[in-house]
DNA sequence: TGTGTTTTGTACCGATTGGTTCCTAATGCT
DNA sequence: AGCATTAGGAACCAATCGGTACAAAACACA
């Protein structure tokens, strides 16, 4: 009825969230968007209303994209052992630094910056930490290590999990040694199997 | 020889440390600045040359205020006990939010954003960082659990510690729960006496 | 082949960004 | 008193910010 779209959703949509994943939200400019998404403003206002709708769209892709496959690692039942479920998730943080990506977890940076003056944001940032959270209980809950801890004692466990997981990713953005998340998640996989 | 200063230079620091503080780096403008310290901008820039200049100033002046008062809870030679200094730092970080001071730490903000892009910044906060690991350290050394733990043990777990630090302010400045920073760090603090 | 509808691209917008210029005011020293 | 030196303050700067207006282009349908 109407002049169809040009552009491939998936591909503009990912262009977007690499932006965002590598410079931030508000470090990401109108142009960086553009550039990364092969649009123009005309078509990237028409399609997304504006930068932070867009945000908030990106935040769910990356939920679907990167948090979903964080908390399929959590769930994944071929690995009977939750514990190495959860070693497994971590390890995937400190290769991603040895492959010199030091673009941390947009999540986590989304926490860090405008999740603190903006509610909407933030409600989405939480969500995805919630969810993050479920993933740990779950993982805690196949621990053979862990069987019978109390739920009280399993949503304190994964709280210090996901604690820990955002000051790895931060800490990874910040350009801090391998030797130092490598020490942290060492230290805690350790504790966490002792328990 | 010259014109003296007429204004106070730790309320004009103390000033823009708090601008910085809930703004964030990037997000504190000049003008936002320039109230904060009631200075003009003329002042501001002959004094401290440029904005990122100034920020490296303040790190250093948070230094000197904060994180000086951070590790001297955990150098504090009148409680006996390495662990219970650790928990009273981390209590501080939840009494901040229970007095709805969700600022965070400037430090941990500083590494989730700017110390990213800028080598100066980056350096300038991991300096301070491994400020916080040697205090973690030193309290550990005096934790009456954790005697025996060798150089390498020990260093991991102030690692772990500053991880969780940091992860703990990055979630306070999110707007996280305060019952999720309090199951977060109950958690720990169990393991690690459990330890 | 119109005609209506939507996308696309560009020119443009006011506001704000960090930073500079330059004149004046205020002081210490001689 | 006069001079050198520095602080203070306002006007000004180009560049960039996110966002809008609008005309041209491309399609679906009749």
């Amino acid at each position: 009825m109407a002049r169809p779209r040009e552009f491939d959703e998936d591909k503009v949509l990912d262009g977007a969230m690499n932006v965002f994943w590598a410079h931030g939200y508000e470090g990401a400019s109108l142009p960086d968007l553009l550039k990364g998404m092969g649009l123009t403003r005309g078509s990237l206002y028409k399609a997304y209303k504006d930068k932070k709708s867009l945000f908030i769209n990106i935040l769910h892709r990356y939920d679907e994209a990167e948090v979903e496959k964080a908390t399929q690692l959590l769930n994944d039942e071929t690995v009977k052992d939750g514990l190495e479920r959860i070693d497994k998730l971590f390890a995937s943080v400190l290769s991603a630094i040895e492959n010199d990506d030091t673009r941390g977890c947009l999540l986590c940076s989304a926490a860090a910056g405008p999740a603190h003056n903006d509610k909407q944001i933030s409600e989405a940032v939480h969500i995805l930490l919630n969810k993050m959270k479920s993933g740990f209980e779950i993982a805690l809950k196949h621990s053979s290590e862990h069987t019978e801890l109390s739920e009280e004692r399993l949503s304190q466990l994964a709280d210090l999990l996901l604690t820990q997981y955002v000051g790895l990713r931060i800490l990874s953005r910040s350009q801090a040694s391998k030797e130092t998340l490598k020490r942290s998640i060492s230290s805690l996989m350790i504790l966490l199997a002792a328990e």
